[in-house]
DNA sequence: AATGAATGAGGGTTCATTCAT
DNA sequence: AATGAATGAACCCTCATTCAT
């Protein structure tokens, strides 16, 4: 009895395949709602779909599934931007303009932007955590973003600005929407907020307008 | 004979008045530091040189506790703002620049740095300090700023941006160079960072600057 | 080699039928040697076999657990009086003395004993306990044992005594019995203390042979 | 400057003197209600009109409190039955029926009332109390009921009934209805009561009345 | 592989007792 | 003598982790 062509995988097999996903996005929900400490790790597993006990057949313990939350969640987007500067060609403004209304678009939309407050409110509690993230995400960040304003600074483009203080002039807001959206913004309809996805154009506008001209 | 090898108990203070500040202080810093979860109420106990028992004299309650470390720290703060910006004259960039380079320079400085981390870990799970933090800060903050920008715009000094946006701009780097003081950059000495001081001028520059001209 | 040394812990057993009344029995036990608030609710566990956390599996706090306790043994102690009574034929001295040799000898020796004094001691701190104690316990039984006896006077078999005072006088020696046994009976042996069983009988004896002839 | 003659004590020296009565006193009343365990040894101090330091200058600790509540308050009704029965010349069923129909009323109607509760609920964790109780109260109470009986069934008055047991045919209700007072009877007005003082004359009543005439 | 009953260390909170004032 | 702030052992309950099924 052949099996139908068109479904490889039954249902069963792909479910357990598909297990180690589904803890990481539960745990990243439940973590970036409402802290490590305060999940319990029953909950993950629940808002999973399994059983306690299965949850430690995939993460030896809580700790380790903080860790591979958000090393996993990063590493894919790390991987995005590579993708997407390698490709680029065009002026110093245009690519920041262009990476930061599409990229980061992308990730506020994203459970990635989850991430940030989780590693924000982890660090200082998981040493490990904080060398990862500043040698996979923070250093080659800055060093992307920065020597494209460096570029600019060069030619002219941009005024000689401290370019260290550029990215974070750039990059800070971008996280704080982050942030926002998994705190404040997520406990009651906040009125007073522009739509993030036009706040971020405006944002990279304000920022690339100001860092034009005569110093 | 040097000194008494045996010193089981240090000798009881009695110093009612100063204990709730001191408790208050010690919170602070564990809460940021670690989160509230995760903190221990005898740790924060001992942080400030009393016994468990005497927490639970001036707090009912470690969740108490939680709350008056926010509200006192903001409350003083808050009162702190109203003072500068009643007595002052001038144009809108200067007022904008003065509070926040004299303002947020203080603040990045204090105690009171680490509650804006406190407040992004912790509102979703205290609804009461959600409803605390947008009433008496972010509203405030947010109407403050904002008038001051749109009068910007209405004497043709800024450009006609959306000025919730606007107040986003300038203030989110401010609340993340807070955050960032508490988190990663205790982790360890971060290189590629400008000196916070140095940062928000240049900020606050690079943004006004950009807020000016034609559209 | 005779046996192991080390058994630090006994293999754990999966009992999840068992478990509820044998937290029962224990806390009934602890409960009525030394009180509800004395009992550490540790100590039901291990007398129950099993961990302190196993506990709260069953029962979500100590007070669940009184309560429990006494719903339970109370409840189906009621059942059995009811059936009792609902077959009886016969003169109402015999009943009485039928129901009170046969049942109260029974409750003396079960652990329902024990419910009184824990009913006695623990009303006053939870209402829930009094309201279902009078409208479970102390109200049926009333009923049933002064329908009994008004029948009795109306036959004119017995006096025209106050009916709940004959009622008192019948169950409360009843009752002292049982909180005797678990109060200072169980001390010491007592020296001079009629056997409890013949006790009832020459008292249910006196009272009937008391009600009749004259007033 | 004559002090006024009709008042030799003033009124701090007086409450000096009285403290350890007011202190039990208090004591009775919570320790009867709540229970020993669950009592605070502040809440004693506070209703007896005084701080919790003070507690401890006059009872080293809550323990001895209880046992001085025990002991001080039985010590005096003893001494009070001693000298009724003493002064007693009359016929056995006069004599008891007396005895109860005064003494037990007076004691229905006091704090002692609230000893019987005290008793029944501690003795099990507290030897002392037992010893106690039995060799001042249990024991001579039983000698003395029991040798008027013992008379009534040598006169013939009596039928030849177990006399321990008549004893406490005659006995137990009135302490159950003390137990009574200060349990459930303290929940609510118990509906299908009757009055007390009625019914310790009836009971007395009933059983001596059970006593007389052939077995 | 999956489950969920069982465990026990750990943490929040209470309260008897002490002691500086 | 009186107070009440301070202490810390003890207790209720939780939850990460284990393991019998």
């Amino acid at each position: 009895m052949p099996e139908t062509p068109t479904a490889p995988t039954p249902p069963r097999q792909r479910r357990k395949e598909a297990r180690p996903q589904e803890l990481i996005d539960a745990a990243l929900e439940l973590f970036a709602e409402k802290g490590f400490a305060a999940t319990r790790s029953e909950e993950v597993a629940a808002r999973a779909g399994v059983s306690k006990g299965t949850l430690y057949l995939y993460y030896p313990s809580k700790e380790e599934l903080l860790k591979a939350v958000i090393s996993q969640r990063l590493s894919s987007e790390i991987e995005a931007v590579r993708e997407y500067a390698r490709g680029y060609r065009g002026d110093c403004a245009s690519l920041l303009r262009e990476v930061f209304t599409e990229w980061w678009r992308r990730v506020f939309d994203s459970p990635t932007s989850a991430v940030f407050k989780l590693v924000i409110t982890e660090v200082r509690n998981f040493p490990e955590i904080a060398a990862f993230y500043r040698a996979e995400v923070v250093d080659p960040a800055t060093a992307l973003v920065g020597s494209v304003i460096e570029r600019g600074i060069a030619s002219g483009e941009f005024r000689a600005v401290d370019t260290r203080g550029a990215v974070m002039s750039l990059l800070f807001p971008m996280i704080m929407l982050c942030l926002h959206k998994h705190s404040l913004g997520a406990c009651a309809p906040t009125l007073e907020m522009m739509d993030p996805h036009e706040f971020i154009g405006q944002h990279v506008d304000i920022v690339l307008h100001g860092l034009r001209g005569r110093s």
